[in-house]
RNA sequence: GGGCGUGUGGCCUAGUCUGGAUAUGGCGACAGCCUCCUAAGCUGUAGAACGGGGGUUCGAAUCCCCCUACGCCCGCCA
């Protein structure tokens, strides 16, 4: 793999530090991407100027007029410096580079590193709604991306199997008539059962003898009753299949289950209590046992001495730990004080490593809060047949697709447009569920991604197949709109760099859009197949381009369809 | 009361970590483009001094302080 735009990077950084003599990590802290008729990378100069103790404008004057790049020139603008790469050598490279790697295109080598990335884990009590899907979008994208970058990842779910969520939901299960229910409205698993989570809750509401129930079911589960415990274990096992076939249809797939009963059934919760238990930062108050960091107590075991979650979720982590080298968690924002408490108590257990947190906002719909208690939600199921109704409609209206293809294609458009949605907004931004919205298909959506690769993939069905030697190809003299689409192809290992680096999957969303509408020009400006004589150098530019788009899309977890 | 996060054109959104040169893109609005590889596309116009105020700086959407609106959290629940 060779990737000219990280290697104009290294030279730039290279030739400026042997210049100036400053050290590395100041110039590429300092190096921006500026607006494109200033070129590919600017290099302001004032910060320099202050450690340098001269004048920006020297500064800038010095470096032009002593630094000569191999592949590009530099120009010296007032006291900043723009680099400018040789287009013609970007493109013709990055030609070569997407041809030889097809769809592997803007992968990085392969790190020693093994990664598990947690995500979802929600109780097991119900279907995904739409709000509790944001996050094993944000997981499963950001388990791609480092895939992409090089690490071997595994995806895990925790499961949560033994909490009061399912206490409320077994005993719901075993005291509910179902002909008090109502009407199943899916033929679904973990839809048919949250009825009785439902309905369990609103008794609790009623009946004050409930909450004792639930506590009696609890209390016998901790003690150790068999019956109960394997109730609740099959019950989270049957809504978990639920949970994993609405996932599967979005393209996530997880490689790991871990549940919660498991790490007390092996001890590592009591071992855990212990370990904690020597440590300076830990409590005791009426024979409960509590950490505290900066004033604020966290109880990790009650005074009958049973584990709290604080307890179970740092086993969970140790145990975590022990699997991979690097740990990423994505959880709700409602979990932050949580997160923090697992960061510090285990840095203060000395337990390696100390998990990465990605932390996201709640979802509402139309401006009301989501409850899957209150049945105030819109499935996921439901979110996901909705948008496969919506792209089927569209596909018909248009008839490009097969017949035999209609149901495949809306899927991908479908749930596609699903993910996208979610996914290119920023983490730690709320966002608000409109329909009219989320099934927008034109614009910022994953149809107009589709729609690029599409019409890639469409040129070359035409195309008669014609010996392709890219080496053979004239590319000396490429136009504007030629290198500005390789241009923009090949900042893609660059920004799969930068959204892992910064748990940020929706610069990958960003990315996906500049790319689809960059060929989107090129395809009203150049023609290819009727090119008298650049074809073949056209062909490879979509060729190219297909399979940059079909890496992003892959990365995105987004479907391609062939035709649409 | 305290902590964390968010506030960018009518609506949604990038940029905020790592301060820099005319603030990104989409929706909607208006005006255009299909004898030519799929118009789920493309072009153009109008529209924001970045919640408010103060400060630091040669320079602030970006850093600091105060205020404000909204969300989340502050349980021997998970």
């Amino acid at each position: 793999m060779k990737y000219v735009i990280l290697e104009f990077e290294d030279e730039i950084i290279q030739k400026v530090h042997e210049t100036l003599q400053v050290p590395k990590e100041m110039i590429e802290e300092n190096l921006e991407i500026p607006r494109e008729e200033r070129g590919d990378y600017a290099l302001p100069c004032y910060s320099l100027s202050s450690t340098l103790k001269k004048d920006p404008n020297k500064i800038a004057e010095e470096l032009s007029e002593k630094i000569e790049l191999e592949r590009g020139h530099i120009k010296k603008t007032g006291p900043y410096v723009n680099f400018e790469i040789d287009k013609a050598y970007l493109s013709r490279e990055t030609i070569f580079t997407c041809l030889e790697m097809e769809e592997n295109f803007g992968e990085l080598p392969a790190k020693k590193e093994k990664m598990m990335v947690e995500h979802t884990s929600a109780n097991p009590n119900g279907p995904l709604h739409v709000g509790r899907a944001r996050n094993p979008i944000i997981g499963d994208t950001l388990a791609r991306i480092y895939e992409k970058v090089g690490y071997d990842v595994e995806k895990q779910y925790y499961v949560d199997d033994i909490g009061r969520q399912m206490a409320i939901l077994v005993w719901g299960i075993l005291n509910i008539d179902e002909n008090e229910l109502p009407k199943i409205e899916r033929k679904k698993i973990d839809h048919e059962l949250v009825r009785y989570y439902q309905e369990a809750n609103r008794s609790l509401e009623e009946d004050e003898n409930v909450e004792q129930e639930i506590q009696d079911m609890i209390r016998s589960m901790e003690k150790g009753d068999e019956k109960i415990f394997q109730h609740f274990k099959d019950s989270a096992q049957k809504i978990m299949e639920g949970i994993a076939g609405s996932l599967a249809r979005l393209n996530i797939v997880l490689d790991s289950y871990k549940s919660e009963s498991s790490l007390i059934e092996d001890g590592s919760v009591d071992e855990m209590i212990k370990k904690l238990s020597k440590i300076e930062n830990t409590g005791e108050e009426d024979g409960a046992i509590y950490y505290e960091k900066d004033g604020k107590k966290t109880f990790v075991a009650r005074k009958n001495r049973t584990s709290l979650y604080p307890a179970r979720d740092l086993a969970y982590h140790k145990w975590k730990g022990e699997q991979a080298d690097i740990l990423l968690d994505v959880l709700g924002e409602d979990h932050k004080l949580h997160g923090e408490f697992i960061r510090n108590a285990l840095e203060d257990l000395d337990i390696r490593p100390v998990p990465q947190i990605v932390f996201h906002s709640f979802v509402t719909f139309e401006g009301k809060e989501m409850s899957t208690r209150k049945g105030t939600y819109v499935t996921l199921d439901q979110f996901m047949d909705t948008a496969h109704e919506k792209a089927k409609e569209e596909i018909q209206k248009r008839g490009n697709a097969l017949p035999e293809e209609v149901e495949s294609t809306a899927e991908k458009i479908g749930m596609g447009a699903v993910r996208y949605h979610i996914i290119k907004v920023q983490p730690q931004k709320p966002i608000d569920f409109v329909w009219d919205e989320a099934l927008d298909f034109e614009g910022d959506s994953a149809p107009f991604l589709q729609y690029s690769y599409t019409r890639a993939n469409s040129i070359l069905e035409k195309w008669d197949h014609s010996t392709l030697e890219p080496r053979s190809l004239d590319l000396q003299d490429l136009e504007e709109g030629e290198m500005r689409l390789m241009k923009r192809i090949s900042e893609f290992p660059r920004v799969l760099m930068d959204a892992a680096h910064n748990n940020s999957p929706h610069l990958l969303a960003k990315y996906a859009h500049r790319l689809a509408a960059e060929f989107n020009q090129f395809y009203r400006d150049y023609p290819v197949l009727q090119s008298k004589n650049k074809k073949l150098e056209r062909v490879a530019m979509v060729k190219s381009f297909k399979f940059a788009m079909g890496g992003v899309l892959r990365s995105l977890g987004i479907g391609k369809p062939r035709k649409m």
